[in-house]
DNA sequence: TTGAAAGCGCTAACAC
DNA sequence: GTGTTAGCGCTTTCAA
């Protein structure tokens, strides 16, 4: 008789049947317990694999209490952070054989509470909450007592656990790297004032300067907005000014390129008259572009990873975790590669 | 006395319990059947309320042979494709109530295999297979009786339903919209002439062209890389051979963007002297520049969206679904909006 | 070394 | 209307 194919999967009672033993031995057998006998264990996986057995999880789990399986929340995932984030998460937990629950809200609380839920009701083993930009947020509602981690965005309640990177080591990281290239006139090209990651890598940046034992004018610390134009305008404004520079922090590598582009327009020579640096790191603009630039990378898929790692190691411990990055050079920094 | 906090979550015996009544009715009473008494009703929920309850998914899938959730399986999240393909399947399931199971294989058959595994072990709908880039792929392995659908890179197999986008009818919408605004003399500056997404492309951009009436010899269709540099330099070598041009379609929006920066550089005004379109409307490129250019949107999260709906909609009817994208006219077409 | 049986939490069928 | 009971597929005692 051919295997039943009515069903959609064999169950371990069809393999203990067809192995022509019990049900509990056919279990034990699977899990590779000892006590059993060598030739009854065989015939069991044999069995098992002629009928492609594979052992149904929801009784596993409804058993065992746990799931292998942890919920992700996300508020985009086509954004510039999420996605590296959700990959080092994933790889964190693959290695685990944990699942990865994967949900979207942008920013709706009401869908965040639904998929809370959701996960709940799937019994989930934790829950990971993951912003999309360096701000604080308020903690998630109706948690009951899943163990959660938030990750990019910190939880306002300091009984929360986060991990989140770290924007002014980064800008101290940046600014040092320009200072090894010898660099002495540093501006900071910022995104906007009122955004705390702008600010703290503004900080960082001016941290470091100082510690350098140079000096760094107000007029070197400028705010604008996230975007190229600001890079090109801020660049041509510089220039004219006269002032000496000879180095560029810019609050993301938007900015950086626009710089860059202003700054070969007008005729300065990268890096040897002006080097600059970005941060985030984002291929399709540091690497990829026509004149690659250094950036900081932010090490997003190491802080998914922390992240999922400490919620799956027993209770997470509240508090921030802040994750620094590290400097990728390029030629906007250290010109090009000898041959 | 206060509720039970050693064990995690309160089950259908606690509410019962609570309420007074048995696990039937308040099972009855929970899902909203009408013969239960509206007053018992009430109690129920009020106790499930008060517990907390979450009904315990694990034992409904157990149950009902389903588990309202599909896997997906991608090759990479952090690239150009997967993010929006992934997001339009999100949307499509929570509208359906069902759970993503998300996972990366990085291209690894193994992997693959691991993971078709681990869903069928914990009984998933179905079962989305992403690609990554637009070629065909042999159909995996190992996958029983699960529903399948491939996304983005088709199955090479007939039997399998895949959902791609079309290359051909994009390269068409882009050539129409130049010769919408007048050009004639259109040039097409693709990816490599190995990958099929290159060639369809030109094949579509070709084939309206001459749908037009208009002539293209073979020197207007060239092939190259999909960076910046690729597209700098074939404007370079067009504009110095002095041909007539006034179009180009660019195989993708970085070739798109080192073309614009050419032209501009060499003074070519644009859109007046020539109009500039790419594909994949990447809003960091196409959007966020300088100079924000046209560009066809592949409806990426459409694409994705429409493969779930095929997959939860009964069993798929094999062959390909290709799905056309629409044209996002900006600036190097149309100009600036008139104020 | 193996088998029988209880039970994880829930739904559905059948009594009352 | 409401309660009782039989499983869904598995793991784990406890006997044999």
């Amino acid at each position: 008789m051919p295997p039943d194919t009515t069903r959609s999967h064999a169950t371990l009672t069809d393999v203990a049947k067809a192995a022509g033993v019990s049900v509990g031995t056919a279990s034990k057998a699977l899990n590779g317990r000892f006590d059993v006998k060598r030739e009854t264990r065989e015939r069991v996986l044999r069995a098992a694999d002629e009928l492609n057995f594979r052992p149904n999880a929801l009784a596993r789990g409804l058993l065992a209490g746990r799931t292998q399986s942890v919920g992700v929340i996300t508020n985009d995932l086509d954004g510039r952070f999420a996605p590296k984030i959700v990959v080092g998460v994933e790889n964190a937990l693959g290695a685990d054989q944990s699942s990865v629950l994967l949900s979207i809200t942008r920013g709706d609380p009401e869908l965040e509470a639904h998929y809370i839920r959701s996960f709940q009701e799937r019994r989930v083993d934790g829950i990971l909450i993951v912003g999309n930009i360096p701000e604080s947020r308020p903690p998630a509602r109706g948690l009951d007592r899943t163990p959660v981690v938030y990750v990019f965005s910190p939880s306002s309640s300091p009984e929360d656990a986060s991990v989140i990177a770290d924007n002014v080591a980064a800008g101290r990281l940046a600014a040092e790297h320009l200072i090894e290239q010898g660099k002495r006139h540093i501006y900071y090209l910022g995104g906007p004032p009122e955004e705390v990651a702008a600010r703290d890598r503004g900080q960082g940046t001016r941290e470091q300067i100082l510690a350098a034992g140079l000096s760094v004018s107000p007029l070197q610390i400028l705010y604008g907005t996230w975007a190229e134009q600001w890079g090109w305008d801020a660049v041509g404004g510089i220039l004219a000014s006269g002032a000496p520079v000879d180095g560029l922090v810019c609050g993301d590598d938007q900015i950086a390129r626009g710089a860059i582009d202003r700054l070969l327009s007008e005729g300065v020579s990268i890096p040897d008259r002006a080097a600059v640096i970005g941060f985030d790191n984002w291929w399709i603009l540091a690497q990829n572009s026509r004149h690659p630039f250094s950036s900081v990378d932010m090490e997003l898929e190491a802080i998914g990873g922390r992240a999922a790692r400490i919620l799956t190691t027993g209770a997470p411990a509240p508090g921030v975790v802040a994750h620094p990055g590290h400097v990728v050079a390029r030629w906007s920094t250290i010109g090009d590669a000898p041959r």
